[in-house]
DNA sequence: TTCCAGGTAGCCG
DNA sequence: CGGCTACATGGA
């Protein structure tokens, strides 16, 4: 891969096993939006990103190749052999081999812990679209304005003190529902050390990180999961969800709602993988779902 | 109107 | 422990 610096952004020539649609619209992040040409979007680390996918290549605008090489290359997990993880999970697996083919280009992303503890708080029992809202809600009522690109205004996500001194009344405007109680009950509890021990828990073992996310209002295995995945690095989690759940039982023929066997043949099936390989089955599970349902309603989106 | 969405807390046996 | 249900909100 090449690595070209051109007037504030970043371009990558020869890259392999990265799409953003793959990566940036299959439910592990809730802040990259598609623009009307394509590209997405987003907000990490306090700075605005877009990224575009163009002949081969990959785009980043607004960036320098200072912050390229010290943030994003990491953030977008591109210097992990996918294509090594993508060999290993399609053997003896034609669903996987199908999931691959169809969302071969997702990265998981290296998010700040913090907010995804946040967002997928937000994410129980709540679909994708509307999560976006709520989490854009909170930046942009409880964040910091942080500039503009393409004329739209962007906002940091709140850390753990600007919400913990809220009281659930105040998050009324973001439409969280009945999770604002936990939204601000657990940012009291993170912010009670400064953040300490929820970013202690990047290095901690797996056991140690569940059982310290579960002991956070309005987390349990499903949304523990899906922190560890996403904001602890722990690549053995396998968030069980709705749509898993149905894969693992329509596709693997385990009884529905037997999340300990589930959780069992992920572990013996994916190992080290679960996360990645859960992550391929999800956006091939939803977006086919889509398809579906476009093909039925004439939806344009099919086309 | 009812069902569904990247589920969890609280309660009951 | 395991099973059951209320829970806010908005789109289909």
């Amino acid at each position: 891969m090449k690595i070209i610096e051109d007037n504030n952004r970043v371009i990558l020539q020869g890259i392999r096993d990265f799409h953003p649609d793959h990566t940036f619209d299959n439910g592990q992040c809730f802040r990259w939006n598609k623009e009307s040409d394509g590209s997405y979007t987003g907000v990490a680390f306090g700075k605005i990103v877009n990224i575009e996918s163009a002949n081969g290549a990959v785009i980043l605008n607004n960036v320098t190749k200072e912050d390229y090489l010290a943030v994003w290359e990491d953030y977008l997990d591109l210097n992990r052999d996918y294509e090594a993880i993508k060999r290993f999970l399609s053997e003896n697996d034609p669903e996987m081999r199908k999931a691959i083919g169809f969302g071969g280009g997702m990265r998981i992303l290296k998010q700040d812990p913090w907010e995804m503890v946040i967002s997928f708080i937000i994410s129980q029992n709540n679909n994708i679209p509307r999560i976006k809202k709520c989490v854009e809600g909170l930046c942009a009522n409880y964040g910091k304005q942080i500039g503009t690109y393409r004329g739209k205004v962007y906002y940091s996500f709140p850390t753990p003190e600007d919400l913990s001194g809220l009281t659930a009344q105040d998050l009324d405007i973001c439409k969280l529902g009945y999770r604002a109680k936990y939204i601000v009950e657990t940012a009291g509890m993170v912010a009670s050390d400064g953040g300490a021990a929820l970013m202690q828990m990047v290095d901690a073992d797996p056991g140690e990180a569940y059982e310290y996310l579960m002991g956070l209002s309005g987390v349990g295995p499903k949304v523990a999961n899906c922190i560890m995945l996403f904001g602890l690095r722990k690549y053995a989690s396998f968030p069980l969800d709705v749509w898993i759940k149905r894969v693992m039982h329509e596709v693997y023929g385990i009884e529905e709602n037997n999340t300990v066997k589930m959780q069992e043949y992920a572990e013996k099936r994916f190992g080290s993988l679960g996360g990645i390989a859960q992550q391929y089955l999800f956006y091939y599970a939803r977006e086919t779902s889509k398809k579906k349902y476009n093909e039925a309603t004439g939806g344009i989106e099919a086309c």
